[in-house]
DNA sequence: TTCCAGGCTTGCCAAATGGCAAGAATTCAT
DNA sequence: ATGAATTCTTGCCATTTGGCAAGCCTGGAA
């Protein structure tokens, strides 16, 4: 049943399988139909999710109220607002399910009880946290020194998949640049 | 001695008076003189900073060689290379003194020891390592939505005292244009 | 089936940014 | 103090990206 969760509790090596199956445990099991928004702007994040199936996008709005995607969550992935969560602050994102998803969860306190009650567990969320910032490090690194062209091809191999949920307007806007342009350089691109 | 230690552990509130004391008692005292490397590429980071005094600059290099700066830290902040030190593997990023600097750090061993053995250090950990995510998502954002002189007014407003220690095409890296942009950018805004 | 809305592409032109090279200004080491 | 190196600015022009509007295509609702 948790077997995924369980695999992904595992996988840092910070967990052994037996402590990741008492942790996991304390998961619930959720469901988000397509188009539901898993969080939305205003709202205080109370849930940290183990996305098992299905994708979902992250949005803001930006000061003209226009609708930036900030991100994009794909299976097997923590689906988590940092700041909202941890800070129990209103979050400033929304996240919807771009197709039904399906996944486990814990709430802030549950978080938090297994945090302080179980080394290994601090240690994995630790390592989810490192990874997430990494992963955006290197994201802004390439907003510096890549052209839209090459981030595109860089978001065509890391999450091909997304291709198939997200309309491109959202991409677009992921990969710093507006639906037009994202159209040119796939034409461009797909010449080569 | 270590009063700024003591109230930067404090501010977060997440750890009282009395602990924070305790805490700060496990930092030693460290100096960089100006130009030194605090952290070099291909090394792993091994100290987890509170820089009380001096600038420092963080920067790696992309794929032609070009030098890029990915950050700067300022006095009251904490300097670490978050995936080297965590992941203790070899960093790709070089952080090196602005100006002299002086702080006070934690090993990895002695940080982790910290992390398990005290609840507040744990929870003040986590919070240092939400604030950092929250600005680098803040940063990215602004990278999407914002001209580059938007942003260029932004970090004049968020950290005008980088301009002083820090050399213009630095900070032009930092904001992901080129010194020719950022000098024209300057003489623009300042008409204004 | 028909119609509508949203999504995607394209043409035209404007704006933002970059590349290169020269020169001025500043800093640094000797 | 002197010369060398670095930093910063500027002119010229190329490239990248954006804004807008029109048209096409497609999928879903009635």
């Amino acid at each position: 049943m948790k077997e995924n969760l369980i695999a992904f509790l595992t996988t840092s090596s910070l967990v052994t399988p037996e402590k990741a199956a008492e942790i996991a445990g304390h998961f619930t099991f959720q469901e988000i139909p397509k188009n539901a928004f898993f969080l939305e702007e205003g709202k205080i994040a109370n849930n940290y999710l183990f996305l098992e199936k299905g994708f979902m996008r992250v949005f803001a709005y930006d000061m003209d109220g226009n609708d930036v995607t900030t991100g994009f969550a794909a299976p097997q992935q923590v689906v988590l607002e940092v700041s909202s969560f941890f800070n129990r602050t209103r979050s400033q994102e929304n996240i919807q399910a771009l197709t039904d998803c399906e996944g486990w969860g814990l709430t802030y306190d549950e978080l938090n009880q297994l945090f302080h009650a179980r080394p290994e567990f601090r240690e994995f969320g630790r390592h989810v946290l490192v990874k997430a910032f990494t992963t955006l490090k290197t994201r802004m690194l390439s907003m510096i020194t890549e052209t839209a062209e090459q981030r595109y091809a860089g978001l065509l191999n890391t999450n091909p998949a997304i291709f198939q949920h997200a309309p491109l307007k959202n991409i677009a806007s992921y990969l710093g640049i507006t639906d037009t342009s994202l159209s040119r350089i796939r034409k461009e691109f797909s010449k080569k």
